[in-house]
DNA sequence: CTTGGAATGTCAACAAGACTGACATAAAAG
DNA sequence: CTTTTATGTCAGTCTTGTTGACATTCCAAG
């Protein structure tokens, strides 16, 4: 029904259902290797995947208030608090009170949280940097074009605002 | 570390480790959205998305066996079998005994299954199909070229394994 | 032919991590 | 002073993963 063979040409051969699918099963299938190794070292630790996602994203935006990590993640507090305690129990992550607004916490990763992110890290862009190379810059752009383009609204906007991480 | 700024000049500057983050955030945010239009779906019916992937693969497959289901799903059987068993007993999915070897069980949709599945499907082509006309062919090619490279060598035996669909 | 192992599928119980709803506290804002 | 905001907590539910135990079926070696 949405097929397009033969109504809008050989040009959009790439929009039917067909490659479609299989663009859906592409990402599907990838997106198993790109949890595949971060799920390894997490899961010898005790931790789970919610950790992974609090810690990064801790690093990307150290001092970040728990309602920020809340948007960004788009998980009820329970949940995330649930994650942030354990974290901040072990030592990973620091919970400072602010400074102006004494309500907000603000999130730091200690020494301890830092290292485990940069393990986490390094064997996912490990993957990710061997997928790039095999494949070339021009097929790297294309990648974060359609990514870019499949986001809610909402989650483009917080992908944009990370500033380039400088390491 | 890893950073390739001033070694393989500026032909490399897509493999250094801020682009490999923002890689790595982008494909974190697209799968959100990529889930989210079928997830509405499933949630009214009272489904999850463990019975989207059967649903799904189970079209694309018709008469698969449940052994088949599990290695491409990468779950236990356990886990597997609970939702079968909804979808079976709530006839969306017909298990027939094998023919051969009793012991199997292949696996089709029912006409209500099939209905749920296209529901399904073209919620999530029809984001895909927004994403991919707006970056035109030339990028989608890349995506796919980076989706697959990024894939488990197993998965991505499943997913070359998978016929093109005919709908 | 029988028997034992392998393959397949089912049942029960448990854990992680999502959810909702209700409520508490502290601080900021009006 | 009252309301709103930011955060944390308790209790309970749901999905979907896990292990362990077990039943059935098939096949092949004795």
């Amino acid at each position: 029904m949405n097929d397009q063979i033969g109504r809008g040409g050989p040009q959009l051969l790439f929009l039917t259902d067909e490659q479609l699918r299989k663009g859906i099963e592409a990402m599907y299938f990838a997106y198993r290797g790109f949890t595949a190794d971060p799920d390894r070292i997490l899961e010898q630790r005790g931790y789970g995947r919610a950790h992974h996602r609090a810690l990064h994203f801790i690093h990307r935006s150290p001092g970040t208030t728990v309602n920020n990590l809340l948007s960004i993640l788009g998980v009820t507090k329970q949940s995330l608090n649930r994650v942030l305690r354990t974290l901040i129990d072990e030592g990973l992550v620091e919970a400072r009170v602010g400074a102006r607004d004494k309500r907000e916490r603000h999130l730091h990763l200690t020494a301890a949280g830092a290292t485990l992110e940069r393990d986490l890290s390094e064997v996912q862009r490990e993957r990710m940097r061997g997928a790039y190379r095999e494949v070339g810059p021009e097929a790297v752009r294309g990648f974060r074009m359609v990514l870019e383009a499949m986001m809610d609204p909402d989650m483009r906007r917080h992908f944009n605002r990370l500033k380039e991480p400088e390491e």
